[in-house]
DNA sequence: CGCTCACTACGAAACTCTTCGTTGACATCC
DNA sequence: GGATGTCAACGAAGAGTTTCGTAGTGAGCG
């Protein structure tokens, strides 16, 4: 009835979608140029995987130009939830909290960083209570 | 040299991964009917996945008994962290701080859960200084 | 000794993902 | 109006994943 689940994005899938977060809108022809900054892909490459997100509803075109343009169907902040509680799912036994345990004891943070974390903690117990 | 990089594992190789986790070295008997408990995949298909994680490097093959016992080669959190880093590599930007922001406030934590989490931080911080 | 059972090995089939060559449509330029 | 360039569409090839049927092998039982 509502949306269906949105499946989860394949690595290429996921690079091209970078490049829509970031530039907005697209034509294959940026996205392409956009991806060949610095590795290798094909025009048709980029066009055909764009063809199959339209398919799987990862991205909507406006066919009303000639250059079709392409844009992410769901915002970047919702497909990184979507892919973290699917990692946690996979691998964390469901939990996001070990989830983010490791994340954090298993990296370098810089000072800043932690207390960017720290304040975050503090609005959400601020929410809580 | 060292050791290769390791691939990074499927979802069904991350289901058998799970199961070797929690149960320490098993058969593949031992494996599929912990997998069967809820799911359902036949025995030689555990078997086969088994074959080429073996071949893969995931995972170590005891020969000496006539069924054979596998366990994993790397240890649950490593290969947590390595899924993380992957992840904040792919979908980050390269930003494992903006990863655990998101998993953070995209989330429900019980009161308990942060605070273990603010305590992660206090140590965190406490061998930085 | 021969049967049966448990187990591994082999390989095929179906599916997805990634890549790209080719074709055809459309527009613009000379 | 014909040549040239841009673009979407199609299809195919190759790799990887997942599934499982079938065959072969060894161990132990009767």
């Amino acid at each position: 009835m509502t949306d269906r689940q949105p499946p989860r994005p394949t690595d290429s899938e996921l690079a091209i979608l970078g490049v829509l977060w970031e530039r907005g809108p697209s034509t294959v022809r940026d996205v392409h140029e956009a991806l060949n900054k610095d590795g290798s892909t094909g025009y048709t490459t980029v066009l055909k995987i764009l063809q199959i997100m339209t398919e799987k509803g990862l991205v909507v075109r406006d066919e009303t130009e000639r250059a079709h343009v392409y844009e992410s169907r769901y915002g970047e902040q919702k497909t990184q939830r979507q892919l973290l509680a699917d990692l946690a799912e996979r691998a964390f036994g469901g939990s996001a909290t070990k989830l983010v345990m490791q994340a954090l004891s298993g990296r370098k943070a810089s000072a800043d960083e932690l207390t960017a974390i720290r304040n975050l903690l503090d609005t959400l117990e601020g929410e809580k209570r």
